[in-house]
DNA sequence: TGAACAATGTACGAAATGGTACGTTCAGTC
DNA sequence: GACTGAACGTACCATTTCGTACATTGTTCA
């Protein structure tokens, strides 16, 4: 009853409260999504999780049930964080072509910052999505993303600058492929062909082609007339 | 003495022995392919190994010596499998513009028709290329890849019918790119935009998109004149 | 204040799992 | 035909790892 300024606020009054559920919880999602994109859902350790939380393990049980449920929860949070981030992303002003080739950098450049995401989907692959699919959450999340790029394509078809009949759930297929391959195999390439592909000019080399791939993919055919 | 045909020539006579060493080999590097490649390098069990090899578990460990060593000579075969198939790949009485198209459309069907491979090759990801950078034979065995498409590309530019400032490499990771994604990522987008990218008639016309996309990336502009 | 429930720590159990010790059989050689 | 080393089977060990039982503390509300 003395204590300061808390009365009927428990989602406010974080500070003096020794139970902190809200932060203990994230700050388990937070580790556990270190772990699970660096070691895959096999691969990580409950206890190594519990570990490198502030929390223990037995924590860990309490708010997700078991390793499978952790690891799903991971995913959809990383799901939600890049929507959010996508969300941000305003168009409308734009012509286009500009419009295009600003979705397409902010793509690239997304996913080579958030390194951990990508992870997460290889490794939700490797499980042939099996997980992503007991997910409503993460499949409605994604339904608009689709329409960001169907507005930008529908006007750039109007206006005579991009060229018809292309499918824009096609087209952010090939924008997702090159950005995601850019982090995903940039191990193996690398590797391969004796190549630093993670300097920094060579990520704005790569950036830069994927743009004009796509554009030149996109825009109406230069040819002068037809016969 | 008496025995039928065998005289100095064991690797010849494999019918009659009890003992087959290659064989055994064969057949656990065959089983440990499809379990790594379907749960990657800590979820693969070695006691499954054993129970679908004709062997026994003892015998992975006579012939590799650990998890991980089994795992290195995995990677290693299917590479080599590979650039065994690419190795048919006979591109030099085509025009450049069908060279590489054919090319692109090989890289295209090749990595479709072996998610095996490709699933490997996420999974080596995962770690980082640890173990890719483990082995001279892979990264020498590759050397050659950017050859043929180097070839076909100047052939290209010399007939004037590709542009000239490309890197072939960087070529070549534009169709890794878009093949290799057709594969890795296949579950997710499948699910999250309610589309059946495995159906035959969606990988056709994915098919035809990318070397479209290629094609059209390394012609030459067609525009009529400057200024 | 004290009952009721949420949040948390500690210790432990049971199964799975990588790896090995030890013994046996096979195949070529003197 | 005895000897040797390669090829192979069985049983087992030590550790790891997911998960839980149980006790304890914090928080809210009547």
């Amino acid at each position: 009853m003395t204590v300061p300024s808390t009365k009927a606020s428990p989602p406010a009054a974080r500070r003096r409260r020794k139970n902190d559920p809200e932060s203990v919880r994230a700050d388990i999602l937070a580790v556990a999504t270190r772990e699970f994109s660096e070691k895959g859902l096999s691969g990580a350790r409950i206890d190594e999780i519990a570990e490198k939380t502030r929390a223990s393990k037995r924590m860990i049980y309490y708010y997700f049930n078991d390793k499978e449920t952790l690891y799903l929860h991971t995913l959809e949070a990383a799901y939600q964080k890049v929507r959010l981030q996508e969300a941000e992303l305003d168009l409308d002003h734009l012509t286009p072509l500009e419009a295009l080739s600003r979705l397409v950098r902010f793509t690239f450049c997304h996913h080579a910052t958030n390194p951990d995401f990508i992870r997460l989907v290889m490794i939700e692959n490797i499980h042939h999505g099996r997980f992503l699919a007991q997910s409503e959450l993460i499949q409605s999340l994604n339904a608009g993303v689709i329409d960001v790029l169907t507005n930008v394509y529908i006007r750039g078809v109007e206006e005579g600058c991009f060229r018809e009949g292309l499918d824009p759930r096609e087209l952010h297929w090939l924008i997702s492929a090159l950005s995601f391959f850019n982090v995903s195999n940039q191990h193996t390439f690398s590797l391969i062909f004796d190549w630093h592909q993670a300097a920094p000019e060579n990520q704005q080399k790569l950036e830069d082609h994927v743009t004009d791939m796509v554009l030149r993919y996109v825009r109406v055919d230069e040819e002068p007339s037809k016969s």
